[in-house]
RNA sequence: GGUCUCGUGGCCGAGCGGCUAGGCUGGGCUCUGCAAAAGCUCCCACAGCGGUUCGAAUCCGCUCGAGACCUCCA
């Protein structure tokens, strides 16, 4: 048995648009899943919003002494171009236009999706499912759904009936909707010939004779609706009902709404506990996005390579800059932005490494412990990570300010500090510092210092001019020097 | 049109009725051969108009403005 810190975490739940203290189904295990990519393009900003933050949830739970199972799925069937009567699989279009197979096209970007999740330091789940490899389960979703009476079959596929499941249930709940305006609002579609009504959503979907990606079912030949896979996933990996469900603010309708009604329809139970959502990332003020062509990628940040990028962006800076704001506000995407988050980053990890070399003085002049208790309240109030980086610069200036002499800690808060401040950074908000430990990294180390023994000397003979030469080359090649009274000390 | 969110200092971004968040930028000072770094310090904002209150950025109303969802989207 595992032991939980006893703090008093608050989470904000969509569903009850109120913030819950967090108790689980099961203590100490924790069920948490997350809607994934669809993987038909390249990793965006956006995509490293839910990535980030629900790592942080799932970091922090962690932490806390839970035992978490983390689910995050890998779509690559069933997302409809258009609508559901006359769309187009996104994977198969894509495949069709490159030459490939659908499954090559869906390994190709759940590749570079992980590959720039791992360059975020984005845990990986503890199970990433795809849909393609459930389809059994989802047509055995299906199959019940029909049993209890909320979806029909149509010319080969089967719907989810809205209107009759809404006179039992809410559909709209979460997203906040009565429906009676959903079905007013619905466009007139072409071919909602097959459906009773336009707010009823294929969970089946009968396969065209051009349509690639295609599964036998009782039905006939098809592929799975829309929603269907994030149901029949969850419920596998993690039972009907679980802890926490998480995803992007734009996935509340109709995404999860269907979930919650499928869920109901064929379990008779709600699927989450809690519901989390995430907030969109904007560029020049607007949602960046697919459908909107205006997002920029994740490699692309990394490389530099986009017209809106005065340089690139390590991933750790695209993650402080993404944990300084809260996961429920828009964060605004500028150049300006990004330069300012790479230097506050800077600044952190350095502190990080000035608190390691810290010498204990005789009392302390800072409360530690307060402040750690700070840290804590921060993270508990529904993963205020803003708040806590604003609580990691105050120990910064405490740590500047103790290297200059100017303040002092005692050996235990000294402790105290080194201990808290790199779970907080390293292990909970999953920073990492640049790795430099390799070999040739000491043996330029080993070269710097000499230079710097041959600076120190035309100092001491005032022949600032040999002095200034070594430290501009050095500048140059990327090595800052910075004088101190004890010497002069560098970092690359 | 419907549902909802938000408008905070040069920029980003917290705040949820009283107690000047934080980061970046800019100015001054300390340190320093100069510089860099660091420290100290200054610039004390809450879209507008009313109202509630002893007291409002924070609650209520209206006005203006921005955005999200209603269709695939993280």
């Amino acid at each position: 048995m595992s032991k939980i810190k006893s703090n008093r975490l608050k989470l904000y739940d969509s569903l009850s648009r109120k913030k819950q203290v967090f108790e689980p189904l099961n203590s100490p295990n924790v069920g948490m899943y997350v809607c994934g990519p669809t993987v038909y393009g390249d990793p965006h900003l956006g995509h490293a919003r839910p990535g980030i933050s629900f790592d942080i949830v799932f970091r922090y739970l962690k932490h806390l002494g839970y035992k978490v199972r983390y689910v995050r799925n890998i779509t690559d069937v069933g997302h409809l171009e258009n609508d559901a009567d006359h769309g187009e699989d996104k994977i198969a279009k894509k495949a069709r236009l490159e030459q490939l197979e659908p499954m090559e096209i869906a390994q190709q970007y759940a590749d570079s999706y992980m590959d720039s999740m791992d360059a975020l330091n984005v845990e990986r789940p503890s199970i990433q499912p795809r849909a393609s490899g459930h389809i059994i389960e989802q047509m055995e979703m299906v199959t019940r759904i029909l049993d209890s009476g909320f979806a029909y079959e149509s010319k080969g596929s089967v719907y989810f009936d809205v209107k009759k499941y809404n006179e039992k249930h809410d559909y709209g709940k979460l997203s906040g909707r009565k429906l009676e305006d959903v079905l007013e609002n619905t466009r007139a579609l072409d071919g909602q010939d097959e459906k009773r009504d336009n707010a009823d959503f294929a969970i089946w979907k009968n396969a065209a004779p051009e349509h690639i990606m295609r599964w036998n079912s009782p039905w006939g030949s098809g592929f799975p609706g829309w929603h269907m896979e994030c149901s029949a996933m969850s419920a596998k990996y993690l039972g009907q009902k679980f802890d926490i469900h998480g995803g992007g603010m734009d996935l509340k309708f109709p995404h999860h709404e269907s979930e919650i009604a499928q869920s109901v329809a064929a379990n008779s139970c709600e699927p989450a506990k809690y519901w989390m959502h995430n907030n969109m990332v904007t560029i020049d003020g607007q949602k960046m996005g697919k459908s909107l062509n205006n997002f920029i990628t994740l490699v692309e940040f990394f490389t530099g390579n986009h017209d809106f990028l005065s340089q690139a962006f390590d991933p750790m800076t695209i993650r402080f800059f993404i944990l300084q704001a809260h996961y429920r506000s828009t964060v605004d995407f500028s150049n300006e932005a990004l330069i300012a988050a790479e230097k506050g980053f800077e600044k952190l990890m350095k502190a990080s490494h000035t608190l390691s070399e810290l010498v204990a003085g005789e009392s302390s002049d800072f409360d530690v412990k307060g402040w750690k208790e700070k840290c804590y309240l921060a993270m508990d109030d529904d993963f205020n990570t803003p708040i806590l980086i604003a609580h990691l610069f105050d120990a910064v200036k405490v740590i500047n300010s103790a290297k200059a002499g100017k303040m002092a800690l005692s050996i235990d808060d000294l402790a105290l500090l080194k201990s808290t401040f790199d779970t907080f950074v390293f292990e909970i908000l999953g920073f990492k510092a640049d790795a430099k430990n390799n070999d040739s990294a000491n043996m330029s180390g080993e070269l710097i210092e000499m230079l710097l023994k041959m600076r120190h000397k035309a100092k001491m003979n005032k022949d600032w001019a040999s002095a200034d030469e070594i430290r501009n080359q050095l500048i140059e090649l990327g090595v800052n020097i910075k004088d101190t009274k004890d010497g002069a000390e560098w970092e690359i």
